[in-house]
DNA sequence: CCATCTTTGTGCACGCGTTCACAAAGACAT
DNA sequence: ATGTCTTTGTGAACGCGTGCACAAAGATGG
């Protein structure tokens, strides 16, 4: 999951624990899918493969939540969707502000799925005065001035920041300053924030990263043994971008110069 | 870290743990603007402060690539960069395709972040044939049709997913049969991939959910003890957005019909 | 060359998360 | 009412990840 997350000190809150909060909305979204197509109840089995996961660890899951399956019958999916959108406080609206909008701020703005699970965008932020007004997904944008007045008239508790990274820090600040207590942000930088303030971090080039590490084992895999030509034709041919550079030398007389000597 | 992760076996690749590869990027990022800086060393209080982690996790996430510290002087920041980067893969370059260029694939494609990191932008693809030859971030949009043909043409390993969730599992599977062996996944739907195949998702109303979870908490807590206003003055009432339905009613006759009763 | 000081690398213990496997619970048929 | 069958809920074992705390290693100064 590209979902990066934040070093929270694993505090399990109200006794469930974060992994099982962080798949709540996987079953949410896949149990939504079923009562539009007006399924009415549904198995442990079932439910865990539509969300990708092991039913016994779903069983567990719904356990943290109370006891609501039918043993032999399964789950009631109206009363689970309640139940699971309860849980995640998604029975209340929240207002969230996007801070930066560039192309990314510009997609989070035109995003579906806020809406759907109660999340209304209250307002669009950012620090160019020639987007000021200018409507984007139908909201005019706002100039960073106007952010500590947006944050308390509306009571916004969520933000979302999605400027260049070197914004990044002195928004989070201010974004506190005026009462935020939630962010996600999608700016490459550590944020750093006072206690009591959540933040969670979406990277994008963070999962490309680890998909590239994985790939790059595939493919060293081939050099091993029976020299199958896995994959197809298109191997890339190693293409170093960097001299390696060389492991740093005792600053004191080096007692032993072998391995340092350039190829 | 709305870094959502797919079920991975959990199968340590190569010895190096999948957290600690998770975390690798992170280090990266922080050496990064180190060696930018011109810092020659860096010692692992210092840039695990800086990559928002613990100094003991950090050494011994190093300890994982071998032994490249010097004791009493901390990393070699140049050295580093290059060891993490070869770990990573980043070393060679990896040819991208991007399918869905809607407002996220566009905000992608523009995205520097991939560039930086030896990510090539090959191709993007879109099913919509008014978007075919249309130039985003440079470069011209492609239909469908050539899908196979652009994977097969550049080598391209790794592909990115920003289709609505209807059409994700199919372009999935052409990518796959096209010979795609690594996917990261914007459209909120499971992927039902082959064996080989790595799939990492990210979905953004996920974090929201999650932060939204803690957020709820939070506000709860207030109600708790000593009804210190905590926050400011800005707290949401409680505003329910549906019924909550009723738990399902026993089948036969119900033996006990307590707290079914409408309020 | 020796003493001191800094910082790495890691053995160890602990806690969280995952999975197995099964008893208990309820539906359903007879 | 009773038996069978399905599916839940959970106790227990295991493995991974995290953090502590310290010994070893090397730099630095005299």
């Amino acid at each position: 999951m590209a979902t990066g997350r934040t070093h929270r000190p694993a505090t399990r809150s109200r006794g469930i624990p974060e992994a099982t909060v962080a798949r709540l909305p996987l079953y949410l979204r896949a149990l939504t899918a079923l009562s539009e197509r007006s399924v009415p109840t549904v198995s442990s089995e079932e439910l865990a493969t539509a969300a990708g996961v092991n039913s016994a660890k779903l069983r567990k899951d719904f356990s943290y939540l109370g006891s609501y399956g039918t043993r032999g019958v399964g789950y009631d999916v109206e009363y689970l969707v309640y139940q699971i959108s309860r849980e995640l406080g998604l029975t209340q609206d929240w207002p969230v502000v996007i801070v930066g909008i560039g192309n990314l701020g510009a997609a989070l703005a035109n995003y579906g799925g806020f809406a759907s699970r109660g999340f209304r965008v209250a307002a669009l932020i950012d620090a160019d005065p020639a987007m000021a007004g200018k409507p984007v997904a139908g909201i005019p944008v706002q100039h960073t001035d106007e952010l500590e007045k947006i944050i308390t008239d509306n009571g916004v508790s969520i933000g979302v920041i999605a400027t260049p990274a070197g914004a990044a820090q002195q928004v989070c600040d201010r974004l506190v300053a005026a009462g935020i207590t939630s962010i996600l942000n999608f700016a490459p930088t550590v944020l750093s924030v006072p206690d009591g303030v959540d933040v969670r971090k979406v990277d994008l080039s963070i999962e490309l990263q680890i998909l590239a590490f994985h790939e790059q084992r595939k493919a060293g895999e081939e050099v091993g043994a029976p020299r199958r030509p896995r994959g197809r034709f298109h191997r890339r041919p190693w293409r170093p971008i960097a001299r390696p550079p060389a492991p740093p030398a005792p600053t004191a007389a080096g007692k032993d110069l072998t391995g340092t000597c350039p190829p």
